[in-house]
DNA sequence: ATACATTATATGTCTATACATTTAATAGAG
DNA sequence: CTCTATTAAATGTATAGACATATAATGTAT
């Protein structure tokens, strides 16, 4: 096991809240280049990724860009740009929404429906993978992570 | 509490692990933008604030552009470009290795000691307060979070 | 109905990550 | 010494995050 201090040759911390906070930025930065190698062969980008399954959950029911915005893990992601480069991949469909015109409806082709449900069978695998903890453990470590937030 | 399954509107996940990865890429977006309102009036960026902070750790002694990046939270960020970016903001000083031409030796400067130790007193008073968590959580935290990576 | 505020989306611009490639210097083999 | 491989740093280019602003449509007060 590595600990964070030798990963990034630092020898101390201010206290633990610090450590925390570095050691949670490092393993993202590891759980993201761990699934960007997954990605890659697929052309396709874990955000998009994550688009595309927020879609899907709506089960053919469109969905407006700030509705997709406001579910995506990054907050401050631009929706509308990935909107926009997954429908140039044919994989989302978009059209004026006919009840308020300034908003978007966007659904999932059925290529893009196909795509997500490749990639999910290789991420949902991989995730398990990049995660060296017992379950009992993850479980703990879910519920430190929701309170953390708090 | 907000757990990850509210903030994301996502019911369930395939199983704890990959809901670990999910809540895991959530609150670094979380920390992330808590820390960026906090270096904004700076002017500098968390992963230039980084290179200061390994940079002041050598005491002294000029450290290498890889060196920076082996020490980086993210070993692909570009180590090269933010050392051009704090130069030109004179908070480091770039000079030629004198025993290998291809190596460069960094050094910050007198007014980079001066902003990283104006930063870091926000920066980790800030840390300690995004972190809503008791000591023995926070200990717990550490641990889960190197084991996971191993 | 008009004026103004609000909302949804798109766009502009900067910073950084991701990754390939280039350039220059050094190390090592013959 | 010469040729080749390796290494350090810089650079090119694409994607995305951060945040301000623009544009268009809708809601609301008068």
């Amino acid at each position: 096991m590595v600990k964070v201090e030798e990963a990034i040759q630092q020898k101390q911390f201010k206290d633990p809240f610090n450590k925390a906070v570095v050691n949670l930025l490092y393993t993202n930065s590891y759980l993201v280049t761990s699934q960007n190698a997954l990605f890659k062969p697929y052309g396709i980008s874990p955000e998009q990724y994550n688009v595309l399954r927020i879609l899907r959950g709506q089960n053919g029911v469109p969905t407006t860009v700030s509705s997709i915005q406001d579910r995506m893990l990054n907050k401050m992601s631009n929706a509308s740009r990935l909107v926009e480069k997954l429908k140039v991949k044919g994989l989302v469909k978009r059209s004026e929404c006919p009840n308020d015109r300034r908003q978007v409806d966007v659904l999932i082709t059925e290529e893009g429906l196909k795509v997500l449900a490749e990639l999910q069978v290789k991420v949902e695998q991989g995730n398990k993978d990049f995660v060296n903890l017992t379950l009992e453990e993850v479980n703990l470590l879910n519920d430190l992570l929701d309170k953390l937030r708090g």
